[in-house]
DNA sequence: CATGAATGAGGTTTCATTCAT
DNA sequence: AATGAATGAAACCTCATTCAT
């Protein structure tokens, strides 16, 4: 055989991460992070126990590339949906955007209010999250501003809280929850 | 001699319960409930490990009573504020009731969002607080019926959420989460 | 109410550790010496936990109890039943008889058996029921003297033997294990 | 570097495996089943408590492998002596080489003894013997037919039966036990 | 004699991580 | 990069026994 190039090797590394990456994911969704073993990742990745070790150095780092990988492909799709927020049908089809990647992603969301208050990983998780939420924090701030509200901070905050509480309760009831009518009346409400 | 007789021993029991079920609380509230001890437990509280198996039969009941009792304080009080809405300052009234309680039992609430997404205990967590969330969408939802709301349903529904995901923000955030003027923003778009 | 007198007492104590003996008995024999526990054998036998430490002084000593008890009961009735061996239907009378007590009481011979290669209590069951046997084989030790047999001793023991190996089969087999027609071989094999 | 080949991690597993349960072996009949700590058989097999599990899953596990690692030593040998009975001479045999194997294996025997009335484990007791057992009253049953015996049945139960008292005694009494005098009457009744 | 709360050692099992190969 | 055997700390829970009343 001849030997591989180093790209090859890159990308082999970067196609086994993945699969590490993304066997994780679904089992920290289905069981919570602590309740899931590196075993089990192993296994369900198909992929032996020492070698996790060298993709990831610890349970702690792998977390930590599942959330980054996650919110990675979030915010790359969100982007794209919402540069920019000028009028109420830009508004609302951001809105409905983000319920549409969550459903898309069920798993991470579930993994992320599975994280959410759990303090031994508050640090992790706030380091994670923190520059992603700010940005988009902003972007309804601007929003608010233009429309003249009088507490924009506010307000936006108070959106981004009723949006994290309807994604959890859409996340922990599934079918159950009516999520299209509760999306019509937040956007109604908020635009 | 004689021995205990019931009723101290039965007073005994609650004062201890007690004791054990508030050490809990701030343990699992802190540390979160997959990674605090009986062990730790028991030494918060000032008993022996073995001993707490005489007040509850394993870690989970343990978590049963602390989540009972919590929920118990909270809704003692909140069914003095709120038998039932009839005008907007009801309403504001309860709001504003509803995070003063909040703030006063933290850890519980922190506990609350802790478990909510974890699967591990989700029945458990089901079992607890299902009848009492349903008791207060019931209120919600007969206020908006009378307001005239075309879908009081999902109204309430996304009441109930957003009020999940503003005390889920201050939970996390602390003092750097604008309570107040969240809150004022919320009674103004909901009353 | 009147001062108990001193037999008044002793009755009361008799009976008491009679009832705790008898419990003991049923659970040793359910479930197994060492996972029965102080709890549940005083749960059974109607007392408290702490109280059984009144009567017997530790879980072995209430061991030795048990034994000692249903050797007891054996014994006594067995004496009258084989004074002495003179012929072969006095022989056949004590087989007989014999596997009569062991039907009687069967949670007891299970318990032995239970016991009988355990060597944790080893020292114990020795105290307990060498001298018990000793006497049984002197007299089976006669008997094979008187018929002429060419070596009593060896005979004797291969009897005890036999009869313990026959009861075991019959004790842990229950109603599968044909005792009438072996009991039938043995008489006609070892008279 | 290269990983261990499959083969020679299976010939790990195989070693270690027996290591273990020789261990287990030792440590069972010397203090009985309950009584010995995987602790101390991880101790006496020179491995680690948590490496136990990775060759057993459970102490009920190693116990049964135990038990069939035991049972198979004796039956590749006594089946060697015994394949059929066909002369008094036959038989004298396979009852000599049965306490051969007895003696040669007493650890084994006295576990056997051991476990024998022990409720705690008795389904995986008759799970690993009655085959076994049944397998050699067969034999015994074809040759008191070929005898004439009047209840071949009856007769082979009864002569299992003293086998079985006879090595529990021995078992149990160790050289005090005149065993091969016991054999010797044994063999001229039965055979 | 009676009660059951209290103790703490010890049991089985799990698991993140390391390491020889 | 790959394997899985090995480690040992730590988890939950049980239980004989003691003790205050």
């Amino acid at each position: 055989m001849s030997p591989r190039t180093k790209e090859q090797n890159k990308e082999i590394k970067q196609q086994k991460s993945l699969l590490i990456v993304e066997a994780a994911l679904k089992l920290f969704a289905e069981d919570g992070y602590t309740s899931t073993s590196m075993q089990s990742i192993a296994k369900e990745a198909g992929v032996s126990k020492g070698n996790l070790y060298n993709y990831f150095e610890s349970k702690e780092e792998l977390l930590e590339g599942v959330l980054n990988h996650g919110l990675k492909q979030f915010a790359d799709i969100y982007d794209s949906y919402v540069p920019e927020l000028k009028t109420e049908l830009d508004f609302e089809m951001a809105i409905r955007g983000n319920f549409e990647l969550i459903k898309e992603n069920e798993n991470f969301w579930k993994l992320y209010y599975n994280m959410v208050a759990q303090p031994k990983v508050q640090e992790l998780f706030q380091k994670v999250f923190t520059p992603f939420l700010e940005e988009y924090m902003k972007i309804f701030e601007s929003y608010y501003t233009m429309k003249g509200d009088e507490n924009p901070q506010a307000t936006s905050l108070l959106l981004g809280s009723s949006l994290d509480g309807v994604s959890l309760g859409y996340i922990m009831m599934g079918e159950m929850y009516p999520l299209d009518a509760v999306i019509d009346q937040l956007i109604k409400k908020f635009k």
